[in-house]
DNA sequence: AATTTTTTTTAGATTTGTCTAAATTAAATT
DNA sequence: AATTTAATTTAGACAAATCTAAAAAAAATT
């Protein structure tokens, strides 16, 4: 089956509220894709005649096992070429977005599989999101903030919650990026603000705004 | 100005046209595009009324310049998308055709300016036909083939007349690809093919058919 | 529990790009 | 020059995706 632009943006965005919230409400999508309710309902209609999602009308819906694994495939092609256009073409990624948005429409698979190979199947994006792969299985990595771990350790930046140019340019001063090796000094209890030292560079203190949105690992 | 993909499909199509006759009939267009006379006509108002072209009813059509400077911009993005998908991820140049057709509409200018650089500003695509720069500006290539040149010359071959799998078979066979050298021994009058000598390679004669499709200009 | 507010759906219209069938114009043939 | 044939355009319909305004259902409030 092949499935119109539109259709797979519906498809990408229901999955990506499902993350949040299991059932999916016709405002919030509309919101999401800045549309109009009543044209939610209409293309709900049409992915239920194709048995992409469980929906009845008033309470709300979500993918079923065939629309989630087209969704994981739209996500796998935006990734890599996220990933693309980072470390091949030299994009600050917060500038990705919206062109991968246009090219993980683009529909060959034979592309998509030597463009994996040429970019020697990364795991993640540039945001630190984990790739799925061909069959839609993705690793699930633990989304543990800076807010959330305890002093005195050391992580390794996994992710980032937010990709605006803003939260790029903080990186970019505190010389943080995925991979990033950091101990974490202090919590100040007050405003959530967090002391970190990152290797090579003298402790500084981020906002716990920015701590809520840097997602680390166990390093 | 952006333009809607179909809209983009008809220029470019006019502009191919008319590199073989100065004014595109209806007829030829629609066969071009697999689409119905009436379809082209109903298109051809909304060009005219956007002035990409010039067009009287009944009396055929051309791209004006600021058409013409669309579809050199169109032209160049599938050029440089071609070679990408063939010198990067190791596609055949048969099969890239289609891709580079979906590549093609992605709108970013910054994802051009990018992917031209990424690959170190190529003139020509892997057929061998240039690849106009931003402005528009693209190198003229005298087109002479095999057939039309004179025996015991040397030359290279620059660009195929055809893009078929069949015609990159006999290619392959005879290893002959853009930028292969070879000698003209002679042409044989009765149907026309020609003896050539291909540079570490014993002498072989190629149909006239083929050599009719063999581009190439003095080594 | 009744009423108000919010959310969702329906009904009907609109835009883009396409189509078929009929009408018109141009070109070719007699 | 008249007629036939071919090419092109128009008229009207249709599908996809969207919208607005009104109706219906669910949720929240009193």
């Amino acid at each position: 089956m092949n499935y119109s632009v539109s259709e797979e943006n519906y498809i990408k965005s229901i999955y990506h509220l499902q993350q949040q919230t299991d059932t999916v409400t016709t405002n919030s999508l509309a919101n999401e894709l800045r549309t109009k309710p009543a044209s939610v309902t209409d293309m709900l209609k049409k992915l239920r005649t194709k048995r992409l999602v469980d929906y009845e009308k008033y309470r709300g819906f979500k993918l079923n096992a065939a629309g989630s694994k087209i969704a994981l495939g739209i996500v796998r092609r935006h990734r890599l070429w996220e990933f693309f256009l980072v470390n091949k073409l030299g994009f600050e990624w917060d500038k990705v977005h919206d062109i991968a948005e246009e090219l993980e429409h683009v529909s060959s698979a034979e592309l998509i599989k030597k463009l994996d190979s040429f970019l020697n199947f990364p795991q993640t994006d540039p945001h630190g999101d984990p790739i799925p792969d061909t069959n839609g299985k993705m690793a699930v990595i633990k989304q543990l903030s800076l807010a959330e771990i305890d002093a005195k350790k050391t992580v390794v930046v996994s992710s980032v919650g937010n990709q605006s140019p803003e939260m790029l340019e903080m990186l970019k001063h505190y010389h943080i990026g995925i991979g990033t090796s950091l101990k974490i000094n202090r919590h100040f209890a007050f405003d959530g603000s967090v002391e970190i030292k990152v290797t090579q560079q003298s402790a500084c203190i981020i906002s716990g705004q920015m701590a809520k949105n840097i997602f680390v690992h166990h390093g």
